[in-house]
Formats: structure tokens, C-alpha cells, sequence
RNA sequence: GCGUCUUUAGCUCAGUGGUAGAGCGUUCCGUUCACAUCGGAAAGGCCGUAGGUUCGAUCCCUACAAGACGCACCA
């Protein structure tokens, strides 16, 4: 008897011992389990690409969740003889780390400006190195069996190359274009950002109601109309049937007077306020489209930095917010307020990482065409590239009504604006010569995978958004753009992908159009969606509440093993869900179940010599068919990826069966010296099972028992096979 | 405005066309040997509301209510 049974378990002396084992087994690596001859080299093939943390710090809850979701699917499919590739990978999110080095920089009273370019990616590369070791560390921790042997970066040589060839590919497409274009600016971030990008926060503040000429006009803000010399109304408004579309009227404003002309348009709308508004094209959506309808001329009135321009006169370089009131004040001297609501609820458009406030501006831009006709696809658009796999079936989404969501996305999908002024990300590979030395405007441009032969090219200073690289990342990371790159061969398309439903749009919906045009192959066949994680109030976790858990402390008091299971029993696809600290706890009870009955199988059967072929009792032998019914039900809900219903499963049988009946029942058995040898053989053949069917779920504790187990030529249990006793296939006791 | 999801035991959640389950919690009883990180037992739910389909609905359909979320718009 090991002596390590007298104890109960420590998941602290086991877990860090056993995850060596398992990498130095070389066995996460699916070419070592062909090599070593515990996989075909023909078997079917399983593949999961990690959907890579943001190098930007630590994983939290949220990623222990994703982790043991994919470390089960994978751990399942390898004991099911697949050749099994889990690949890991870090993202380096542009944006968020770019500004988390520039506040780093801030505290140090650095400034990214002042230390330039090529000082500043030194230091986000020094502190991306060091994010990276951490989510390498921690992702041991929950016992990922991830192939570290491929492990990748978004931002390494390879997938630099990756991004430049689709870059060229697509602008030589015309998929990607440059053009002045309504754009959400953000003024704090100094960048550009995608619609996807921006959250709306509900915010209160002032409506003001103005005395334009005849109209009465309504604004939130008025700081944007000094432009506005187009006013608007609904062609069926009878209150102004009077007017005529074109009609110019001179009407006093801020500044003066000025000519307005009257434009009828159904944008606006007869109920909202007075049905009357003035637009400002430079500065909104839909007042830039009406612009564009009408052939209207577009005034820029705030600059990048959130300033009034000279056309503000004598406002011209105020903060806008600084500005608002004075020009309040400045209209009720010339007696233009009529009214001003101060419960206006504004819904905001702020940037997700900086906070800033969202500056619509038109600029110039990158973007990549989802329209348009694609001749080398037959002539479908990324759009519907992106729909039809789906529609026909070939990805599947879990829970399957995400994939309404999805169609709906797609089909209002916009250009998608994949220029960023920020440092940190793949430079756009286009460089730009003026001829004439005069003008210093750009009128030569080149695309190409390596700057141009000559002199006075300089390459555009925007990165790409850092989606551009990441819906990549399934083909990127197997070898692309070398089509014949093995893995590439052997793992596209994967198996499945899992993230959270929060990035269906942002990364999933990319990946599916990257992949459908740059290799005309779906990127996975399965997009298993999980929840999000809250916590026990179902706030979601997040720094400014601070009520962030850190996966590695509770994997520190109560095992990696009682983790996972929290994280994966009764979790649902797509479902959110609340962590409870009560119910690691459970688990790390389970863990010691396990171990002692463990310790009472191995102490009884010490002495005996299973037999290959047992001859149960009668009992028995209704236990034996009981857990193989078991096995057949699960094994199906494996594979229709319910593992949530099976690790719940296997808990009850386990506890309530295993060790409440047949553990007791032996007892009597071995007591009375009745049918000793079936009691035997019984505990020490379901344990085996049990122990093999648990480790998916709880990869450390089914090791560390596997290990001692009496068995001859035995192997690692992660890459035992899955037992089927369909096949009758059983293994060899000693 | 368009759309999606949720509503089952005190709490957190599974689940099935034939009047319901788990974990935690609660109460009681027990336990010298695999395990006190234990065993046994009990209490507790007209499965959001109202209709419909059905021999029969918690499960299917419709409407409604409450909550959460997504998208668009917000002059």
C-alpha cells in the first residue's frame, strides 16, 4: 500500500509532479503519440486552436472555464485514439495593450511620443514576454494538455508573414481599400475603432431645444452645429408642407447669420421632438448618408483631439465639453433657447478600452469590402461567404440559436474599417512616394510584402486592427501561407472552436471569412459558444467592482481537479453562469472520494490476480451491465459535446453507486467469504473504468491513481483508450 | 423599434410528452476500521401567468408578465 493513501488527498504534492509526467511523455504532441505508437497514424483527427488570452496579464476565472471545457474535449478524443492537437497561443491585442503600456509609461511619467516608435514596441514586447510566461504557467496549472511544441504568438514572424500575404491578396482583390469614410473616432485612444469595438453606456444629460429661423430644432449637442446649415423634415409632415425641398432660408445662428436649405427626407421623423433637425455631416452617420443622398457639403467642426476647428470662431480651440455651455449661454442671449430637458437619457458611444468618448469623423481609412463580388469564389461577397457554411450546415453553432444571431449580424455587416493609429500590431504593408516634391501628397502607392525598391517611399504608420490577424488564427498557426505545411494538411479545418458568445461577432464571424476566402475552407466544423462567468451576485467580473478570483489561489487550496468540475458540470452551452466557491468545494470532496475508494480497491485486491474475463454473481453482473449502459449513454453525450451531463453523471455513479453500493456490498462479500472473487474483480474493473471515463474531467487525481495501479505494461491513463464495451474490448489485469 | 435568451426545491442549476432531479443549505439519526472531505433518513416545488394542441404538458404552440442580453436609432 502506497503510503500516500493513508492521507487524504493533497492535490498540492500531486499536481505539479504529474503534469511533468505528462509533458515529458511528449504526448500532447500528436505526432510523439504516433511515434510512440499510442495513436494510428490514420485515425481520425480531433483539433481545437486555444483561443489565444490577450497578452495583456493573467487569466482569470472566465479562461478556467474555457480551459477545462476544451482540456475535456481534447482529453476525450485523445483516449478515443484521435490523433488530438490542442494549440496554444497568445493574442496581442493592439489596442488594449497598447494603451495598458502607455498608462504603464504614464506612471513611470513617460510619454509615448516622447520616447518614440521603436523605444516604445521594445517596451510592450518586454512586457508582452512576461504576460506570456504567466498565461504559460497558469494554463499548466489547470492541467491544458496543449502541445507546447507549437506554441504561437499573433505577432511572431510567421504570422506576420500570414498577415501581410492576406493583406496584399485582398487589396490586390480590391477587398481592401483606402477612402474618406464615416469612421468612430476616439479622441482619448487616439485611434480609429470598429462598430464592434464600441460600448453604449447610458448616460444623462441635457436636451436643448434651439430657435432655428422658422423650425424649432432639438440637440444633445451643441457644439456640432455650427455646420448646420441644412435642415430636415419629413416629406409628409403637414406642419411644414409650406417648405420646399432645395428651399434656401437665411436664419440667425451662433455665429450670424447664415443660409440653411431645406432638405424633406423621411430620416426625420415626425414624432421625435419637433420633427425638424439640422444635420451635421461630418460628425454623424446618418447625417453623412443624407450628405451623401443629397450631394451636401461636409464641414469638419471638431479636430482629432476633441477641439472646436476656426469655424467654431470665437469658440475655436475649446474642449467640447467646455464648450457646450458657453455656446448655450451665447444662443439665450440671442434668445434661440426655448427649452432644455434636463433628464435626456443619451445612450453613449465609448471606446471599450480607453473609455473615451466616440468622435464620428470622417477619415481616411482602410477598409475591407463585404460587398463585393469575389470572381475566385464565384462571385459572392465576403458576405455571404461568411453565411453560407453555416446556413448549409457545415459549422454547427452550440446552442444552435446563436446561429439566427450570427445571420442577423452578418446580414448588417458594414464595411469593416481595419486601419489603427496606434503603434502596437501589424503595420500596414503599403508604402506611399510623392512625386512632386511640392505638394508632398502621396501619388504613388505600393502593397507588397517587403518595402519597394527606390528612394522616398515611406510605409503608412496605422496598424491593422487586431481582429485582422486573429481571424487568421486557425489557419495562421498550422503553417499558412504554405498550403503544403503538414499541419495545415493534417488539423485545417479544425474540430472546434470555444469561446464565449461575447466574441460570436468580433472573432468568429472573422475567422469564418478569412478562412472561406484566403483558403476556401471552413476554419471549424463545431463553434461550441460557453457563457460568461459571474460572480455568486451575477456580477460580471471586472476590475472596478474588484471582485476578481484568481484561478490559481482556489487551484492552490482545493486542486485543479475540483476547479474543472466546477466549471463544467451543469454549465450549459451558451449559458451564463454564477461562481460558487460552495461548489469547488464539493468537488475537492469528490477528489477525496475518489482517492478512498481508490485506497479501499487497491488495499482488497492487493492479493488477486484479476482475471481477463470475470465470472461475476448475479448482482455483479447486474452492476457490470449497469455501468456499461452507463458508458454506451455517455459515450453519445461525449460526442454530441454534453459534457456538462456527463461529468454529473459519472460524479453520481461514482459516489452513489460505486461507493455506496458496490464498495459496501463487497465489504459483506469479502467478510462472509462469499463470491470473493467476483466482488474482486468487480471493484478493481469498475474503478479501472471509472478512473479513465473521470479523467477528462479530473486529469491530475485519475493519473496519480493510474499510477499505482497493478497493471502490467501500462501506459499513461491520458492516453489509455476510452473504454467501449460495446466491443468487449477490455483490458489486461494483471 | 428589431431580435435572442431566461423564468423548475431556501440558494445555484440539470432534465423529460406520462403529474419532477442534483449540489449546497436545513432538520433528525448513525458511524472503531476506504473516506468525519463519512453513512442513513426527512422536510421542501400545483416546473412565471393565461389559453391552445394532446388520452395526457413542466416539456410542443400562442399570448402576456418579469428579468438579462444583442443590434439599430436617438436630430
Amino acid at each position: 500500500m502506497d503510503a500516500r493513501f493513508l492521507k487524504p488527498y493533497n492535490p498540492k504534492e500531486t499536481e505539479g509532479k504529474i503534469y511533468q509526467l505528462w509533458e515529458e511523455s511528449g504526448f500532447f504532441n500528436p505526432d510523439v503519440c504516433i511515434a510512440k505508437g499510442v495513436t494510428k497514424p490514420k485515425a481520425d483527427v480531433f483539433s481545437i486552436i486555444l483561443p489565444p488570452p490577450n497578452a495583456t496579464g493573467v487569466l482569470h476565472l472566465g479562461h478556467a472555464l474555457e480551459d477545462s471545457m476544451q482540456d475535456t474535449m481534447i482529453r476525450y478524443n485523445r483516449m478515443q485514439g484521435k490523433r488530438t492537437l490542442w494549440l496554444p497561443g497568445t493574442d496581442h491585442a493592439a489596442i488594449a495593450t497598447d494603451s495598458k503600456v502607455t498608462k504603464i509609461l504614464e506612471k513611470e511619467g513617460l510619454k509615448k511620443k516622447d520616447i518614440g516608435r521603436e523605444k516604445f514596441l521594445e517596451r510592450v514586447d518586454e512586457f508582452v514576454a512576461n504576460s506570456r510566461k504567466t498565461i504559460v504557467k497558469q494554463l499548466k496549472k489547470v492541467g491544458a494538455s496543449l502541445d507546447w511544441s507549437r506554441e504561437t504568438f499573433t505577432l511572431d514572424e510567421k504570422r506576420n508573414l500570414a498577415v501581410r500575404t492576406a493583406f496584399k491578396k485582398m487589396y490586390d482583390d480590391g477587398l481592401i481599400y483606402r477612402g474618406n469614410r464615416m469612421v468612430n473616432w476616439d479622441p482619448k485612444g487616439q485611434t480609429v475603432i470598429s462598430d464592434d469595438e464600441i460600448v453604449y453606456e447610458e448616460r444623462k444629460g441635457k436636451f436643448y431645444t434651439f430657435k432655428y429661423g422658422p423650425f424649432e430644432i432639438g440637440t444633445a449637442r451643441p457644439e456640432t452645429k455650427f455646420g448646420d446649415k441644412y435642415v430636415v423634415m419629413h416629406p409628409d409632415d403637414k406642419r411644414y408642407s409650406k417648405w420646399k425641398h432645395g428651399e434656401k432660408i437665411t436664419v440667425e445662428w451662433i455665429n450670424g447669420p447664415i443660409e440653411a436649405t431645406i432638405i424633406k427626407d423621411p430620416a426625420s421623423e415626425m414624432e421625435f421632438g419637433t420633427g425638424v433637425m439640422t444635420i451635421t455631416p461630418w460628425h454623424s452617420h446618418i447625417d453623412f448618408q443624407l450628405a451623401e443622398k443629397y450631394k451636401l457639403e461636409k464641414e469638419q467642426i471638431i479636430d482629432q483631439y476633441g477641439k472646436l476647428l476656426p469655424i467654431a470662431k470665437e469658440f475655436a480651440g475649446m474642449k467640447i465639453t467646455d464648450a457646450r455651455e458657453k455656446i448655450v449661454e451665447k444662443l439665450k442671449a440671442k434668445g434661440l433657447v426655448i427649452s432644455i430637458d434636463e433628464n435626456y437619457v443619451n445612450r453613449v458611444a465609448t471606446a471599450e478600452r480607453s473609455g473615451g468618448i466616440i468622435e464620428p469623423q470622417i477619415m481616411l481609412q482602410w477598409f475591407v469590402d463585404v460587398n463585393k463580388k469575389i470572381p475566385a469564389r464565384n462571385d459572392k461577397s465576403l458576405k455571404e461567404l461568411m453565411l453560407e457554411p453555416v446556413q448549409e450546415g457545415k459549422i454547427k453553432i452550440i446552442p444552435k440559436h446563436f446561429e439566427k444571431v450570427y445571420f442577423n449580424w452578418v446580414l448588417n455587416l458594414h464595411d469593416w474599417c481595419i486601419s489603427r493609429q496606434i503603434w502596437y500590431g501589424h503595420q500596414i504593408p503599403v508604402w506611399y512616394r510623392s512625386t512632386s516634391l511640392t505638394t508632398g501628397k502621396e501619388s504613388e502607392i505600393y502593397c507588397g510584402m517587403e518595402a519597394p525598391k527606390g528612394d522616398g517611399w515611406e510605409q503608412d504608420p496605422d496598424t491593422l486592427d487586431t481582429w485582422f490577424s486573429s481571424g487568421m488564427w486557425t489557419f495562421s498557426t498550422l503553417g499558412w501561407p504554405d498550403m503544403n505545411a503538414p499541419d495545415l494538411k493534417n488539423f485545417h479545418p479544425t474540430s472546434v472552436i470555444n469561446p464565449g458568445y461575447e466574441i460570436l461577432f468580433m472573432w468568429i464571424a472573422r475567422m469564418i471569412l478569412m478562412s472561406q476566402y484566403l483558403i476556401n475552407e471552413i476554419p471549424f466544423k463545431t463553434v461550441y459558444l460557453h457563457g460568461i462567468l459571474r460572480d455568486a451576485k451575477g456580477q460580471k467580473f471586472s476590475k472596478s467592482l474588484n471582485n476578481g478570483v484568481d484561478p490559481i489561489e482556489i487551484i492552490e487550496e482545493y486542486g485543479a481537479d475540483a476547479l474543472r468540475m466546477s466549471m463544467i458540470v451543469g454549465i450549459g452551452p451558451g449559458a451564463d453562469s454564477k461562481f460558487d466557491i460552495q461548489k469547488v468545494k464539493a468537488y475537492s470532496k469528490f477528489s477525496n472520494k475518489i482517492w478512498n475508494a481508490a485506497r479501499f480497491v487497491l488495499d482488497n485486491t492487493k492479493d488477486f490476480a484479476v482475471p481477463l474475463d470475470p465470472v461475476y454473481d448475479e448482482e455483479d453482473k447486474a452492476t457490470d451491465e449497469e455501468l456499461k449502459n452507463l458508458l454506451t449513454e455517455i459515450t453519445k453525450e461525449m460526442d454530441e459535446y454534453k459534457f456538462y451531463i456527463v461529468a454529473e453523471k459519472l460524479y453520481h455513479y461514482f459516489w452513489h453507486t460505486f461507493a455506496d453500493i458496490t464498495i459496501e456490498r463487497s465489504k459483506k462479500k469479502i467478510l462472509e467469504n462469499k463470491n470473493v472473487d467476483s466482488a474482486k474483480a468487480l471493484l478493481f474493473n469498475q474503478l479501472t473504468t471509472l478512473l479513465k471515463t473521470l479523467h477528462p474531467f479530473m486529469p491530475f487525481i485519475t493519473e496519480e491513481i493510474w499510477q499505482t495501479l497493478p497493471i502490467k505494461n501500462k501506459n499513461l491513463l491520458m492516453v489509455e483508450k476510452w473504454p467501449h464495451f460495446a466491443k468487449a474490448s477490455r483490458d489486461k489485469p494483471l
